[in-house]
DNA sequence: TCTGGGGTCCTAGGACCC
DNA sequence: TCTGGGGTCCTAGGACCC
């Protein structure tokens, strides 16, 4: 019984690699958009002390000072190594759960020969690395948040091959005693709190827990979690490829924005964009939300934030749609004298494309429910040309 | 001066129904 | 005038993840 977690060592910092041997034990970061902040740092610059997350002008000059070197994310880029590792993997396993960008689960209990689940797991990670350029790491273990435990274990060990087998019973409760609370999957900053007034400090003391009594006290999902390191398996291999429930386009913004005007064709570009992601994912969606935000770490300006959703009568992935529906949201949530970090557009309720639900308000047969149309704008959007929307900012905000 | 973007799941509470 | 209780569905928001 076991499952194998397969872990890109500094995804986006690895890739900037692949193609530049010359960066090889030079520290790199990545940087959000607008470089705003630093979203990957390879080993080197995380030895350096550059926190995930922390805002690039706070490390800028002592990093570059080191001679570490930076770059903007490319995620087109990112997302196609991605999928050349995840497909690796698949080779290996039948039952494979790509979780993330840069991590995978494996479901080793598929396996057909008897194989000893490190060796294998050395294979895996050697193979990745010679096809891709990425380095892996591997945990083994018998369920999901156990494997999450064992990556931890090979960066605290600094374990020279990077995969282990966490299977054996007493080398768990050493890697539980050495993990604190907060680490754990699952786990995240409040929780943590709660927990430590509680007077659970480690992933240890989490386990001796009586599951029962933290599903009384804090919810089913962290009951989950306790009987995952106790050893049981409550989350499985979730292999079937589920479409999204939902789509996100938001950026924050290179410079504050306090007029309506000028946020109008900002947030258009959103929908315009989501509306593409909706129908690449070949759904309709009946729900549209728009949201705005002012920065919440300028502390001495008002804030205000503030999302407002709009139904829409018959599922739909027309831009048109979408755009009118972004601009019914928008407007009764801006709020003049504030000066705005931050937009986006939510979609939500999906329903696949081919499925027609007629409206009882809606001539099904009207030509703007044309969906040709915006076959056609996607086919030549996504070459050289670019078609806009006269509601849209022709300026790049992505 | 400059602080990411895109997701999932769960829950509390309101609306509505009988 | 007295004014129940239980169920479902939906939504907004919280907490978490990478």
């Amino acid at each position: 019984m076991a499952f194998a977690l397969v872990d890109c060592e500094s995804f986006y910092a690895s890739c900037e690699r692949i193609f530049r041997p010359d960066l090889k034990n030079v520290p790199i970061v990545v940087l959000s958009n607008n470089d705003g902040c630093v979203i990957a740092r390879s080993t080197e610059a995380k030895k350096m002390g550059i926190a995930m997350g922390v805002p690039w002008f706070k490390v800028r000059e002592s990093f570059l000072k080191q001679n570490g070197k930076v770059f903007s994310s490319n995620f087109t880029f990112y997302g196609d190594i991605s999928a050349r590792v995840m497909n690796i993997l698949e080779g290996f396993v039948p039952r494979v759960e790509i979780y993330s960008i840069d991590e995978a689960f494996l479901d080793l209990d598929t396996l057909k020969q008897n194989y000893n689940l490190y060796d294998f797991g050395c294979h895996i990670r050697s193979l990745v690395r010679q096809w891709t350029g990425i380095p892996v790491r591997i945990g083994i273990a018998p369920n999901k948040t156990l494997s999450k435990i064992a990556i931890n274990e090979i960066k605290r060990k600094n374990i020279p091959t990077s995969v282990i087998d966490l299977s054996n019973k007493k080398q768990i409760e050493i890697a539980l005693q050495h993990t604190p609370v907060g680490k754990v999957w699952g786990v995240g900053r409040r929780l943590n709190d709660h927990l430590n007034n509680a007077g659970i400090n480690t992933a240890l003391d989490l386990a001796n827990v009586n599951p029962q009594n933290i599903r009384k006290k804090f919810s089913v999902v962290l009951e989950r979690t306790v009987r995952e390191l106790r050893g049981e398996r409550c989350l499985n291999i979730e292999d079937d490829i589920s479409s999204k429930k939902q789509i996100v386009v938001s950026r924050s913004f290179g410079e504050r924005v306090s007029n309506l005007e000028t946020l109008k064709p900002i947030v258009s570009n959103f929908a315009v964009r989501a509306a593409e992601k909706l129908r690449s994912e070949k759904q309709k969606c009946s729900q549209v939300s728009v949201f705005v935000r002012t920065s919440p770490f300028n502390k001495n300006k008002p804030q205000h934030s503030d999302l407002r959703t709009i139904g829409l009568l018959t599922p739909t992935s027309d831009t048109r749609d979408i755009l009118a529906a972004a601009k019914k949201g928008l407007l009764p949530i801006f709020r003049s004298g504030y000066d705005y970090a931050k937009a986006g557009i939510i979609l939500n309720k999906f329903t696949n494309e081919h499925v027609k639900q007629h409206s009882l308000f809606k001539d099904p047969n009207d030509p703007k429910q044309n969906t040709k149309l915006m076959k056609y704008l996607d086919q030549m959007n996504s070459y050289e040309t670019q078609i806009y929307y006269a509601s849209q900012n022709t300026k790049k905000w992505s």
